[in-house]
DNA sequence: GACGTCGTAACCATTTCTGTTACATCAAAT
DNA sequence: ATTTGATGTAACAGAAATGGTTACGACGTC
């Protein structure tokens, strides 16, 4: 998640000063400090969502698809983040126990309006606001 | 967490039937279907919070130190979650990229709020409600 | 056809999570 | 005082997730 942020602010404040609007996996890596496969694998999902869009061949890359004004943080998480943040039992409890047995769907449901009312919070924040506020520290 | 809900949702249901209140950990990880050291672990924990106390000895065992209506699932998290739930960068960025010497507070702002709004709406259910609410499945 | 980049598989190291064994500690019951 | 039955905790093992690396085929521009 945050380095899926930290590529779509670095491209919106990048894309706009190249030519054609592109970028390459490795300039990205290199502000992330990680490796360029790495950033491509993220870039891939986020592509699946249609937030950003690769060109192959010579001269390829990525580019924004979406304004950074219409793109949210919800949506990256959506991209990035597809399995529920609080999860249930890792092995399933004892089917015998009355509690055991009831308690799961309560508790899946408990945690579901959890995490949406944090990706609503999410949701109240763009790209382009996470790249206003970015100043570069001392 | 989700082991501690259901910890605390099995003792509000079965302390009351016993005549001092108290059950072990072994009779809670027969409900929950792992080993008793596990509960022991997540029930210091929520020891620690206040939720819960134990006593050592012949006879000893885990009881409620609180009310099940005055436990919140806000509760049981801080007891058993103390790290944020969405991470920042693994490995620190490129201190030389203005948008990765800026970018961590940032986000850590927007994580946070929205953390915070996940904890609200847990806040709002209690242990008691959970305990309500489950039901024997088939 | 050469070049530069994506796309993706394969692999490794590290960390995290669960579960397990083992054992010292403690206080009630006898 | 001894026995008993439980907690408290360290140590360990296995599985799974995570992050990083190498390698290489696919692709489209030059």
């Amino acid at each position: 998640m945050t380095v899926a942020t930290h590529a779509l602010t670095w491209m919106a404040r990048v894309c706009p000063k190249r030519p054609d609007g592109i970028v390459t996996s490795e300039q990205i890596a290199d502000s992330v400090n990680t490796n360029p496969v790495v950033i491509r694998r993220i870039l891939g999902s986020l592509r699946d969502a249609g937030l950003v869009a690769s060109q192959r061949g010579h001269g390829a890359g990525w580019r924004l698809a979406r304004a950074p004004e219409s793109i949210s943080l919800r949506d990256v998480y959506g991209a990035v983040e597809p399995d529920p943040l609080i999860a249930l039992h890792a092995t399933p409890p004892n089917q015998k126990c009355p509690v055991a047995r009831g308690i799961p769907p309560v508790l899946r449901e408990v945690y579901d309006r959890a995490e949406g009312s944090m990706k609503a919070e999410l949701a109240a924040v763009t790209v382009a606001d996470v790249a206003r506020e970015t100043v570069p520290g001392p």
